[in-house]
DNA sequence: GCTTTGACGTATG
DNA sequence: TCATACGCCAAAG
């Protein structure tokens, strides 16, 4: 039986999905691809409220500032911590440094033509 | 229906 | 860096 998934959050998954493995992405940034500027909250509740069997690398996501969004010490918090150095990006403190791993770094990079892509 | 509550963001001091 | 205020809006009570 496959779960009826409002159009909306289903284009705020598949942001999600879009991001590549060893970068992350603000909740404002999805929302913004998902064609919802402004509504970073709804991108929370849609993760919160993620339809079992959909598979998402929802540890990408995180606050605006880089700090994971999820209680410190909660399970989730920890699960993502895991799964975010487990792809290479560092964690320090319940937070990432978004310039370093940060969507918009790529962007920085192609169009200063900074350090040569060794890309993962 | 109205109020509260969020896996949030930006602006300001 | 921390705190406060306001915008945002769906779901729960």
């Amino acid at each position: 039986m496959r779960q009826r998934i409002e159009p909306r959050f289903r284009q705020i998954y598949v942001a999600i999905a879009a991001i590549p493995p060893g970068r992350v992405a603000s909740y404002g940034q999805i929302a913004a691809r998902a064609g919802l500027p402004g509504r970073a909250r709804l991108v929370g509740k849609a993760l919160r409220e993620t339809p079992d069997g959909l598979d998402l690398p929802w540890h990408r996501v995180l606050r605006a500032n880089g700090s994971i969004a999820l209680a410190r010490g909660s399970r989730g918090f920890r699960e993502q911590s895991r799964r975010l150095r487990a792809e290479g990006v560092e964690v320090r403190d319940g937070r990432v440094p978004m310039a370093a791993f940060g969507l918009d770094h790529d962007l920085d990079r192609a169009l200063w033509c900074l350090d040569p892509p060794r890309d993962a």
